[in-house]
RNA sequence: GCGGACGUGAUGGAACUGGUAGACAUACCAGACUUAAAAUCUGGAGGCCUUAGGCCGUGCGGGUUCGAGUCCCGCCGUCCGCACCA
């Protein structure tokens, strides 16, 4: 027998599929809608081993929710602007859009060869002009409802990619993207109001059940609510009083100081005048902001010389510090400090000489004689030394003393988010300019929509660095729409994470022109039944698109109030990495194992083998899909990302792995092809003995088989249990590689069996399925086939193998009618010779019989 | 520091709501086929003990239960997220 040719066999299949419109979707209100989404790719040039897994996932629910009778939509586009496109213009003068269409046109070709079942007629691209258009719309409509703004404020600045980074962008004090240490700048920037929402996005994640709670813990950890209150201090000799924000209230009477933001603005206004001040702001900028800085950084202040009244004993005064470690974008960027109860207001204290006055009273704790020591209390206790608070627990203190403060007009109950809002200015070319203008006159002027899109420049100058749109001679120069005078427009473009943050909506109506969203259509596809991507997006670009549904549902341009109502995040794909004796990686082609099992390099120098990790580029342990691909076809590179691993799990690549799918992909080729030319031919009358009772043995055990494999697959599928359908599937073909039935009937269930085997692997090698579903004598084509149903009567055996222990040890397995009854299987127990031998002449004291499933002999 | 996940053979991993631990695969071993290798097919296999058989075994220590990988308590270890958030 011939061997199974992935190369012609996949080919011929794709173009069929093709030819056929297979997955071309539209709209149908008769059919239930399920909408699949991966997690489109930047266009870097090749898909990796990640895309593989996230594509191939993808495609294993939307083939299979086609089969069950879904309409399904599975489209896919690229997330086309970003730096990686600029970089490449200044290193190598070829133009953005060039290079990113070149990649985009590899890359297709590339994802076109997986097989996979995309609607490619809905393509879109983020750097196209259909769709930025679109975008430059919604930005505008977002502005005109006050859900964008522009102010000057500090911004994160990577000095390497010259442009303003978003807080989530920022990792560890080092940019996400270069990997340089962020700066500090006060720049006049655009902002998306996403705390606007900060409640609804956290109130929400609550009834995103389909997503992982890990990501609903990131989200919630993120936005990060805060309850406490909102409190004034009068400053003395001052008019006006200060603000702080706390989440202990209750112990206000604990206070011995308050303290300020270097950034805040009367930190700002005493610097004036104190020359001291402005050294130790300056010295407070100075520190990074990555995470040695922090953790080693003394906390330390300075003491302003004004006092701040206290607002429930105005008689006391309290000593006013600018302090580094006071955040100037949380709360009001000022604290007021419990020494007694917060542990780091505890090191300020000792290192200033403040007081340290216990407000709290631990459970047990005697009143008179409890101090603090080198560790502040912060746990639950009864409140002291705090007048009318005295005796309340924690709760109550907190609800007390916002009452009281509320009462004086010193201060109220308040929530906090850690969220900020989201700045999107970029000082770069590729990406969506803001379409908006700069008037002296008018001021900030939205481009008008008869004037959109505002194009990119094809003749930028990319050869010196900074912002090739405020370099450029002529772009910018635009006569003010409002007044006709001269004017300028923004050169700034858009983060392209406002890219990512609707294109979802977008594949409803990709060509589209007359808005950005076709509601009708959004409504009918959206939510997005399953997204499916990396854990790497679990904050930044899942919480953007959360922001922009919900905004987006609010000026009703949809009506899901969420994108997403499936998330599933897969894992990464891993290979072992090599570094040779200078230490450098080395690509696993350039190790081998000499005689003893050491590795050694190809000039025989000893290699060290190190851990297995994502596969990157600068690891050296990159495998090329194209290269797998070609040499076992897409079918096996398909199986072997669902093989093994839970696909939440890291996949570990490994050469065994890859040559094991490929056998088994020859395996399932010979064995079907083989049995398909026995068989007899499709639509044969099913036999009268399937249902008399009179199928042999063998045969029925075989249709057994294959009816539960249907069961089990379909609830593994359902369940993301990939792995688990895989093993199923190497259940059925060792079931029926040792089927030997000759006889009419017997090789009428071995068709239902080779049937059921091929459909059952469809969604995950669609390839070979088609190709025996052909051999087997059919002329349509089985993607159009529906969903094999297992029947309920071969779910369940006539007999059950349970286990018999005695004292909780296994000491036999007995044969029993299923649903014996509890005596009959008793009985049968104790006859057993193992168990009585076991039982060594003792007289069992009690008999739990759990039916079906075990019996266990007490004595 | 705070929050979370996980710990099962040589390896990746199975084990539904507590009920026969190790499905399935990889690697390995043996046999068949072959001049030979590869491929393929058949079979083996948690560890220990001398076998029929027995003992031990899901990171460690305790507990609940007729029965624990699964539940509870306490450790140890690995990984991930956040981190001067008042």
């Amino acid at each position: 027998m011939s061997r199974y040719n992935p190369k012609d066999s996949e080919s011929k299949w794709q173009a069929r599929w093709e030819a056929a419109g297979c997955f071309r979707a539209e709209e149908d209100p008769g059919r239930e809608k399920y909408y699949v989404l991966e997690m489109f790719p930047y266009p870097s040039g090749r898909i990796h081993m990640g895309h593989v897994r996230n594509y191939t996932i993808g495609d294993v629910i939307a083939r299979y929710k086609r089969a069950r009778g879904y309409n399904v939509l599975h489209p896919m586009g690229w997330d086309a602007f970003g730096l990686p496109a600029e970089n490449a213009a200044m290193e190598r003068k070829v133009h953005p859009a060039d290079w990113t269409y070149e990649n985009i046109d590899a890359m297709r070709g590339q994802l076109q060869s997986m097989g996979l079942s995309i609607d490619w007629d809905r393509e879109i691209a983020t750097c196209h002009t259909g769709y930025y258009a679109q975008q430059q719309r919604l930005f505008l409509e977002f502005l005109s409802r006050g859900l964008v703004y522009r102010k000057e404020s500090w911004v994160n600045w990577d000095p390497v990619d010259n442009t303003v980074l978003a807080n989530e962008q920022v990792i560890e004090g080092l940019g996400w993207r270069s990997g340089a240490p962020v700066e500090r700048r006060k720049l006049s920037q655009w902002f998306f109001r996403i705390t606007d929402f900060a409640t609804e996005l956290l109130d929400a994640l609550d009834g995103l059940e389909r997503w992982p709670e890990k990501v609903r813990l990131m989200q919630r950890n993120w936005i990060g609510r805060s309850e406490g209150a909102q409190i004034f201090f009068t400053l003395t000799g001052r008019p006006d009083s200060l603000e702080v924000f706390t989440t202990r209230p209750d112990t206000l009477y604990g206070a011995s100081f308050c303290a300020l933001s270097p950034h805040h603005p009367l930190s700002a206004e005493l610097a004036e005048a104190d020359p001291a001040l402005q050294d130790f702001i300056a010295e407070c900028d100075r520190l990074g902001t990555s995470e040695e800085a922090i953790e080693t950084a003394e906390k330390k202040g300075y003491d302003t010389g004004l006092t701040v009244s206290h607002p429930l004993d105005p008689e006391r005064k309290l000593p006013l510090y600018v302090a580094n470690f006071v955040l100037m974008d949380y709360g009001s960027g000022a604290i007021f400090g419990c020494p007694a109860h917060d542990q780091r207001d505890l090191d300020f204290a000792r290192k200033y000489g403040l007081a340290v006055l216990p407000v709290v009273l631990p459970p047990d704790a005697d009143p008179l004689t409890f101090e603090i020591g080198e560790e502040a209390f912060v746990g639950d206790g009864h409140l002291f030394n705090s007048q009318f608070l005295d005796g309340l627990d924690v709760p109550e203190g907190k609800r007390k003393v916002i009452e009281r403060l509320e009462s004086l007009g010193a201060g109220k109950g308040s929530v906090q988010y850690r969220l900020r809002d989201w700045g999107v200015s970029r000082q770069r070319y590729w990406g969506c300019p803001i379409p908006v203008v700069h008037c002296e006159a008018c001021g900030l002027v939205p481009v008008p929509d008869s004037d959109l899109p505002v194009r990119l420049p094809d003749d930028a100058d990319f050869s010196r660095p900074g912002n090739p749109l405020d370099h450029h001679p002529v772009w910018k120069d635009v006569a003010c729409p409002s007044c006709g005078a001269p004017a300028h427009r923004d050169t700034d473009t858009m983060d392209t994470f406002v890219d990512s943050a609707w294109y979802f909506a977008r594949f409803c109506s990709p060509r589209h022109e007359a808005a950005p969203i076709d509601r009708a259509k959004a409504d009918y596809w959206l939510p997005v039944d399953q997204y499916i991507g990396g854990i790497e997006h679990a904050i930044l670009h899942l919480l953007y698109a959360r922001f922009f549904t919900r905004a987006l549902q609010g000026f009703g341009e949809l009506s899901a109030p969420e994108p997403f109502a499936g998330l599933f995040t897969q894992g990464m794909v891993c290979h072992q990495t090599y570094r040779g004796a200078d230490n450098a990686w080395l690509s696993p082609d350039e190790v081998m194992r000499d005689e003893t099992g050491a590795w050694r390099d190809l000039e025989g120098r000893p290699v060290a083998a190190g851990r297995v990790e994502k596969m990157s580029k600068s690891k050296r342990n990159t495998v090329d899909p194209e290269k797998i691909i070609g040499t076992y076809g897409a079918d096996t590179a398909r199986w072997f990302m669902l093989s093994d691993s839970p696909p939440d799990r890291e996949l570990e690549w490994t050469d065994a792995g890859i040559e094991g799918a490929w056998r088994f992909t020859q395996r399932l080729w010979r064995l079907v092809a083989e049995a398909a030319a026995t068989v007899p031919p499709p639509g044969t009358a099913r036999p009268k003995s399937l249902d008399d009772g009179s199928l042999g043995a063998a045969a029925l055990e075989l249709r057994r088989a294959s009816h539960r494999c249907m069961a089990e697959i379909t609830r593994d599928v359902e369940a993301f249990h990939f792995n688990k359908a895989v093993a199923r599937i190497y259940e059925l073909a060792n079931a029926l590689q040792g089927f030997k039935g000759k006889e009419p009937e017997e090789l009428w269930v071995l068709r239902e069996a080779c049937e059921t085997l091929t459909r059952l692997f469809s969604p995950m090698m669609p390839h070979l399925a088609e190709e025996l579903w052909q051999a087997l004598g059919h002329q349509s084509l089985l993607v159009d086939q529906p969903w094999p149903e297992a029947e309920p009567g071969l779910l369940v055996d006539s007999t059950i193998t349970m286990g018999v222990q005695v004292n909780g040890k296994l000491r036999a397995t007995i044969e029993l009618p299923r649903d014996a009854d509890r005596a009959f299987a008793e009985s049968a127990a104790l006859a057993d010779p193992a168990v009585r031998r076991g039982l060594d002449g003792r007289t069992p004291r009690k008999v739990i019989v759990v039916p079906n499933r075990i019996v266990n002999v007490v004595v």
